[in-house]
DNA sequence: TAAGATTATGGGTAGTTGTGGGTAATTTCC
DNA sequence: GGAAATTACCCACAACTACCCATAATCTTA
């Protein structure tokens, strides 16, 4: 079954090697469309984990980027603190993209690498500070839930 | 992989040498369309760095420079600053670019230099004056992203 | 169930990239 | 106009990365 194009659902186990290369998913690459030349964009998630976009969906975030004026220091902040640990990987013939040196460092990456389907994007996280993460996850106020209850229908 | 024409992300830890070279990374030339020549226009950056443009989007601020009016004072004078220690600087076989004694000292260069994708240029950075400029950044308010988080969906 | 195809993981190699230094051409200054 | 200093261009090496092949495990299909 082939999925909805450029969309990722779904959790895989997979091992990164000593190179710094994890597989993406066999399901997840024959979901990206041709435009994407076999490439995503990884960048830091907003959780201690790795953000892996499909190229043309980054695309669509550096023209946002490109509207806003270096003259705000905000805007430039944003700007720098977005594009700076981001870069492009193409996988090569068996599936596999390279992570740089930096994100497997603040994702706390080892040997075991869990990636998650995030619909438009994926995640790669360390099992353990994935666990850790869920847990925490657990105390949120139910409350705030009410408020998503109104843009979403599940 | 080819990344889009003239836009930078990623980050990069280079050397500058004694005679006031850096690397461009390979990535960045590569992505430099054929019309800017190999080269790049070096200025100074609102925060204590070097701005580094494609040759082409400089000659974009330059018109824009071109339609602000000298009878203002506060354009006189964002004019001045902004064109008077700017520099074209093309670069050589092995893909550096000599950077001015003056820009050296603004942004307070020694040994080592950080270069920083900011998608429609890039920056040169003293690695310490950048850690110090992070530690600043974390202070800033966080509602002042939420503007932000409505124009760009991450 | 067995054979073939696909997928996950490891490692080797050739080409590219980053860095230092050298030499010739150009500019500056007396 | 000539010497000194500066700049631009070239060569060489070491480190690294992208690409390729090999093998084992898993899934698919007849």
């Amino acid at each position: 079954m082939t999925l909805t194009n450029n969309t990722f659902i779904g959790e895989y186990a997979y091992s990164l090697d000593l190179k710094g290369r994890v597989n993406i998913p066999a399901k997840f690459r024959q979901a990206l469309s041709e435009d994407n030349e076999n490439t995503f964009v990884i960048a830091r998630g907003m959780d201690p984990c790795i953000w892996v976009y499909p190229l043309s969906q980054w695309k669509e975030i550096e023209t946002n980027l490109r509207g806003l004026s270096s003259l705000s220091k905000i805007h430039r902040t944003f700007v720098r603190n977005t594009a700076r640990y981001a870069s492009p990987s193409t996988y090569d013939k068996q599936g596999r993209i390279t992570l740089t040196p930096s994100l497997i460092e603040y994702a706390g990456l080892e040997k075991n690498a869990l990636i998650i389907g995030m619909v438009n994007k994926m995640e790669i996280w360390n099992p353990v500070q994935m666990d850790k993460t869920d847990k925490e996850t657990i105390k949120i106020d139910p409350a705030a839930y009410d408020e998503l209850a109104e843009k979403i229908i599940l």
